[in-house]
DNA sequence: AAAAAAAAGTGTAAAAAATACACTTAGAAA
DNA sequence: TTTCTAAGTGTATTTTTTACACTTTTTTTT
C-alpha cells in the first residue's frame, strides 16, 4: 500500500521568478554548480524539508538562492515526468513569483550562488524539464494579468498609469491602446491617485498612482471581475 | 542536499470525482477501511508508484477504485499542510475528474470498495482534509465551465440544450435565461444539431446535439474565448 | 530665446455584446 | 378533447468595447 517497499519519491519545489526591467520580462535563473547539467542554468529549486509546507519550500529557496523575501508567490502545477531527473525519481511542485527587480537589487549582494536575470525573450538551455516549467508558467502570467490586477507586485510602490500599461504589454505579448487602458484601469478603482508626480525626466512628468489594496480586497469579495 | 537523512515524504493523489444526474452535481466518495478515519467517507487516492506520473497515478486509482476510466481528468492542486495525515508526512497532488453518471453504472458492479455518489450540497463529513480539496475543486470547476465547454464530459453523447442549460446552473449556482443561454452555445459553434429528438418523454420532444471537438479544438487554436 | 523632441493627458462616436423579457407550439397524459 | 409540460423563438435596451488624434507640459537642443 505504502512505499516501503521502494526507493522513496523525492519531492522537490521549482520557483519561477519573474521580474520587470521596465521594458521586458524577465526571469531569474541560478546556475548550476553540480552534475547533471552542470554549468547550465535552472530555475531555483530545492528539496522540501520534512517540516515544511511545499510553499514554505519555495520560499526558502528563493531566499536562500536569491537573497529575495516576502514576494507574491503562488503555486504553479505539479511536475512529474518520471525522467524528468535523469539521477533518481524526483517530483517537482513549481511556483512562480513575481517581485520588483530594484528591491532585489537591495538584498542581493550576498549571493553565493551565480543567480542572473535574463529577458524572457533570450533564455539560455536549461536544464531538466525547466523550459517547459517556464513555458507553463508564462502561460498562467498571461492569463493571470487578464483577469487579476497582479502586475502591481513587479512594479515598485508607486508607479505611473503608462508604467503599468508597458508592464501589461510586455506580458501579453500585445499593445494596448493608451485611453482605453486608462479608462479601464481607473474604472475598476484600485488604483490610488497620489498628489505626486514623477522626477527627474527629460519630459512632462507623469502622476504617480499606487495600488488600493484596500479597494481590491473589498471589490474581490464582492465578486467583481477585473477583466483587463 | 537530499532527503536521505530523513523519514522521505509520501507522495498521493486524491480524485475528485464529479458526475451529474440531471439535476445536482455529484461526487464520488469511498469509505475509509481503515484507521485513520476509519468508516468515514473519503476521495478516492493512493500512493504514487515508482514508475508512473501523477495523473497516471489519478487515473489507475480511479480505476482500482471505482471502475471508471477513461475520463477527463486534470491537476487541481497539490496540498502539502505538515499535518494534513496524523500518521505521516504526505502531500498529495489532487485531481479533479469529469464523468458521466450512465457510463459509469454499467462499468461498476465488480466494487470491492464501498464507493457512493454524493449531491455536493450534502456531503457527509470527509477525511483528511478533504473538505478543502473538494472547495477548491468546486471552485476550479466553476471557473472553467465559465470560459470552456467541459460540461459536456459530463452528459450523455447526445444531450438537449436544455440538459447542457440545468448542468451549468448547477455548476454556477445561478439561473441562466433559456434564450440567452441557447444563443451563447449556438453562436460558439461548437456543438453540432443531430437530425434526431429525445424518445420517451413525456412531453415536446427536444433536438439532441452532440458536442463537436473537431470544431472546438480549432476554434481553440484561434484563441476564441468561450466565455458563457 | 526659440524650436524641437518626447511622452502625458484627454473625449466621443460607432460597433458589438449582454441583458431583459413573454408568448406560441408540440406532444403526451388524463 | 382538454390539460399539462417543457420546447422553441425575437427584439429592444443597455452596457461594454473598440477605434481614433490632438493639445499640453517639460526638457533638450540649437
Amino acid at each position: 500500500m505504502s512505499q516501503q517497499f521502494h526507493k522513496p519519491i523525492a519531492l522537490t519545489t521549482d520557483c519561477v521568478l519573474f521580474g520587470f526591467d521596465g521594458e521586458e520580462m524577465q526571469l531569474l535563473l541560478t546556475k548550476r554548480e553540480k552534475e547533471p547539467f552542470q554549468n547550465k542554468w535552472a530555475l531555483p529549486g530545492g528539496f522540501v524539508f520534512p517540516e515544511e509546507t511545499t510553499e514554505d519550500c519555495a520560499r526558502r529557496v528563493l531566499l536562500e538562492k536569491t537573497g529575495i523575501s516576502e514576494v507574491f508567490v503562488e503555486q504553479l502545477y505539479t511536475f512529474s515526468a518520471v525522467d524528468r531527473d535523469p539521477r533518481e525519481r524526483i517530483v517537482s511542485v513549481a511556483y512562480y513569483a513575481l517581485v520588483n527587480r530594484q528591491s532585489y537589487q537591495l538584498i542581493a549582494g550576498r549571493d553565493t550562488l551565480e543567480a542572473e536575470w535574463f529577458a524572457l525573450s533570450q533564455l539560455p538551455e536549461l536544464a531538466f524539464d525547466h523550459s517547459e516549467i517556464v513555458a507553463v508558467a508564462v502561460k498562467r502570467l498571461q492569463a493571470k494579468v487578464a483577469y487579476q490586477p497582479v502586475g502591481f507586485e513587479l512594479l515598485d510602490e508607486k508607479f505611473t498609469l503608462s508604467q503599468l500599461q508597458t508592464l501589461c504589454e510586455a506580458i501579453l505579448g500585445t499593445e494596448i491602446d493608451k485611453r482605453n487602458f486608462r479608462k479601464k484601469v481607473l474604472s475598476m478603482g484600485v488604483v490610488k491617485e497620489l498628489g505626486e508626480k514623477e522626477t527627474n525626466v527629460p519630459r512632462k512628468a507623469a502622476m504617480l498612482y499606487r495600488f488600493d489594496k484596500r479597494a481590491y480586497e473589498a471589490k474581490r469579495r464582492e465578486g467583481f471581475q477585473f477583466e483587463l
